[in-house]
DNA sequence: GCGGATTCATTAGCTTGCTAATGAAATTTG
DNA sequence: CAAATTTCATTAGCAAGCTAATGAATCCGC
């Protein structure tokens, strides 16, 4: 139902929000959200990494990435361990609770479930574009 | 910096944000934020709408309209009026005020911008992608 | 090796999404 | 026509994005 002619901001608005809450629907069963569950798989593949380095990763800033990170050590996820190195920084791991969860796999199967009935060359073409588009909308920032 | 293969899922995010980021940067100067100017632009084009239909346009869900519409009328750029024939509803417009604004052509512009130094069919391709993929979403969203 | 600059995590506070629940008005049904 | 249902706007409260500001630790330059 949004206005008329559709463009190609309105789709991905739209998109991305029905993404996310599909997927939140799809951990909740976990006590997890969209944002957690990505935080979680972040932290699955970069074990040790510090707080400024995950967010980095996940294209966030360090302060929300550290209510998500309070968030999965209240469930008991993950972990915060001080670094002799550094007076400054943690190494953030999973706990052993976290390894079992299957959530691990998230991001693939995200990812595969969004590319179905997508031909191979439709989906390079529309990863050059939104890559395209980010330069794009990236660019017209600094302006 | 986000995580390696840089799924689709992670594109999409990641664009979407820095779309909103530099936009946000855009409006600021005439004291409007991206959410608001996208509503001051539908109003524009449906004066006299109700509440749930800006919302439904929109894609958002009431209470959310019912915020940004707040803030606008505190700015003095739109107004609800009461309709006669249903005590429930307000009709929504711009005031003379918002009418000066040059935010109205907003939307197109977005999508110009967005939109530079990428073919045409590329971007055909990408449109239609997009709608699958909204489609694999929702229908994830009921399973 | 000391002092200024940078980096890291945190706090505080804003915006904008959401859902659940409510009251009032309109509509539908029996 | 009265009662039940639905619709509309609202309130309340949560999640997750952001920026600005702060204190502590580290690093760099001289």
């Amino acid at each position: 139902m949004p206005d008329r002619p559709f463009t190609l901001v309105e789709s991905l608005i739209e998109l991305t929000r029905t993404l996310r809450a599909a997927f939140e629907q799809r951990v909740e069963q976990y006590g997890l959200t969209f944002a957690r569950a990505r935080l979680l798989t972040t932290i699955g593949r970069n074990e040790g990494a510090s707080q400024a380095q995950l967010a980095a990763m996940l294209g966030i800033e360090t302060p929300t990435l550290k209510r998500l990170l309070d968030a999965l050590e209240d469930q008991g996820l993950a972990e915060r361990r001080p670094i002799p190195e550094d007076g400054r920084k943690y190494a953030v791991y999973l706990t052993e609770a976290a390894r079992i969860e299957p959530v691990l796999g998230f991001r693939a199967e995200v990812d595969a479930t969004l590319a179905q009935g997508i031909a191979p060359e439709d989906l390079a073409v529309t990863r050059r574009t939104l890559a395209q588009m980010a330069r794009n909308a990236e660019r017209l920032r600094q302006a």
